[in-house]
DNA sequence: CTATTATTTCAGTAATTACTGAAAATCAAG
DNA sequence: CTTGATTTTCAGTAATTACTGAAATAATAG
């Protein structure tokens, strides 16, 4: 047992080390964050919180991330608007706090779910129209002897095909993931 | 049959249709782009060849697009170092050509390869060193008992096994994804 | 109600990223 | 070599995005 060791400097040590550790993993996670459509900021400050597992307050987040009241304030309502953060109030206390959902599946589960929303969804649905329009054209069929027509159609018809897959898994994986590993992973493990 | 339409305007018509599609694709394209760490030009350019199923030269993407000649030369040599587009001679002419590859699912492989090697891998990095950090502790063992240090532990250990798997995942979607569905999409497809 | 503390908003600014256009470089043919 | 066609590079600028800080608003306690 190391209690040999002098008592008076050892918490200060380990509480150094273990903010190295998180700060380290913060940053990482920013710079992830950056290049995945959501800013660095709001990627740290969620870092932040699910490293810690601790509620945090806006004056943990400014001094800690070296960044302005209102920024903070304003990225933590877009996280609590995403659902990947939620808002804590202490008894007793005046201010806010925040804290992380804890389960990983769940947050890139709700990730998922608003990215295939946004953005998968939309492109399907020009897809389907675009092919609309070359089918809808005024000469109907016999416009298809043109080559070029008929190159776009296919390739938007390959284009579609994978959209409604992709979609279709994502939709398994959003659909299923509660609490640790979901279906679609474990059919996955299991299978490769 | 429609061949009682008059011949001269049909041509010029079905081109108009098929560019006026095309062009809904190519700006959908895009904005998708934009939110996943492609910029928009580029995604657009790609679209462009993707969609003409054509080669297509500097100066088509230039009026096509309405972008300078400048950045028009280096998106497409950012999209030929990605490797989802390829340059083309063609017999007898001076300027070079582009061209997309054809399979969407060869695509998709290339860019989830990249990104993996790129985002996830220096992430699970950190979070394995975060892990050692917090072992090598000079307090060793002693220091698991302090909460917070704890409650780190766990949450980089929950990461890390998300990661771990999410990796995985990817490792096989890439390595497999030649040409049509992978073997990653048929086992998810027949299980769900 | 007032005083105090916490939070939000947003105009202005800083930082970053994307784009242009012209000059330089490259290349092929004569 | 020279000429002309094509491509690349990059300094300067435009456009976009992120952030600050202070003022306005809200909330709670006395």
């Amino acid at each position: 047992m190391p209690a040999t060791l002098e008592p008076s400097p050892v918490k200060p040590d380990t509480r150094e080390q273990l903010k190295t550790a998180q700060d380290e993993f913060i940053r990482r996670w920013g710079e992830m964050g950056a290049t995945w459509g959501i800013n660095r900021t709001m990627a740290e400050i969620h870092a932040l919180c699910y490293i810690t597992a601790q509620p945090v307050c806006t004056d943990d987040v400014m001094d800690r991330l070296h960044i302005s009241r209102g920024n903070a304030s304003m990225s933590l309502r877009a996280l609590c608007d995403w659902g990947i953060i939620r808002r804590l109030h202490k008894r007793g206390e005046r201010r806010e706090y925040f804290e992380s959902l804890s389960d990983v599946w769940e947050i890139f589960s709700i990730i998922a779910a608003e990215r295939k929303r946004r953005e998968m969804d939309p492109v399907l649905e020009t897809i389907k129209r675009c092919q609309q329009m070359l089918d809808e054209s005024t000469l109907g069929k016999a416009a298809a002897k043109q080559e070029a027509v008929e190159l776009t159609r296919q390739r938007l018809a390959s284009m579609e095909e994978f959209m409604s897959v992709t979609n279709k898994i994502f939709q398994q994986f959003v659909s299923n993931a509660r609490t640790g590993l979901n279906r679609v992973v474990r059919v996955l493990l299991k299978a490769l």
